[in-house]
DNA sequence: CGGCATCCGAGTAGATACTG
DNA sequence: CAGTATCTACTCGGATGCCG
């Protein structure tokens, strides 16, 4: 219909459920990372996706692997080593959200100045 | 660089911040709407944002306003009428969450049985 | 090294009542 | 009608310490 989604699907199916993780500021940044590094550990990531704690950093990887996003693939050495990685499922919703925050780079000034412009009213 | 954008990108311009507005799942699902039925005011917007309350509703739209991705539209009438619409910005990102919201509704089986799977593990 | 358990504080959402 | 005000409840994030 006009190119137009009808929300009201998303009442009735786990959209909203879905797109809760799928659009996480955390979760985001995760799955770009993965996808500009292919491979990952737990402490790289963590250093990558700046400002984020263990608790956190830890649950949004038990949940992107529950969900297929990303794999986990522990190696029993000493130290343990533990490599994440985009899934083919998690690289298909990475290129929409290399769209989505292409969008969101070219048009973050025009939102920051809109902001100004608005406080000024 | 590989159709990858950089994320580290991410750290040092606005674009979590914008994100965090853009991706909120109540914002989304406003901006869904918008798309769907050109014109909505306030409480036509509450009867389709299922469960949204008074108070999220206002901060959302308030918030929405402000960086430029709809208009508020006002008429001082009895009773008072309020009318809410994207603008040519809201239209751009509107495109982008209907891609989003697609891939979303044809991947969310998947993921559904994905976390299925998940728990017997 | 890669987490998990625990605790705590802040922010956020929801319900309700009220107003111009 | 379109919100605001208020209060409560609760989730969520951050910090820390510990353990395999």
């Amino acid at each position: 219909m006009f190119g137009h989604i009808d929300p009201r699907v998303a009442e009735f199916c786990p959209i909203r459920d879905v797109m809760a993780l799928a659009s996480d500021k955390w979760s985001i940044l995760i799955i770009l990372y993965l996808g500009y590094y292919p491979i990952l550990r737990f402490n790289q990531l963590k250093k990558y996706v700046f400002g984020i704690s263990n608790k956190v950093l830890s649950e949004r990887l038990k949940n992107l692997e529950a969900d297929g996003y990303i794999v986990r693939e522990l190696f029993p050495e000493v130290p343990i080593r533990v490599e994440y990685s985009l899934t083919d499922f998690g690289h298909s919703y990475l290129e929409k959200l290399i769209e989505l925050t292409e969008w969101v780079n070219n048009y973050s000034d025009v939102i920051i100045e809109n902001r100004k412009t608005y406080k000024k009213k």
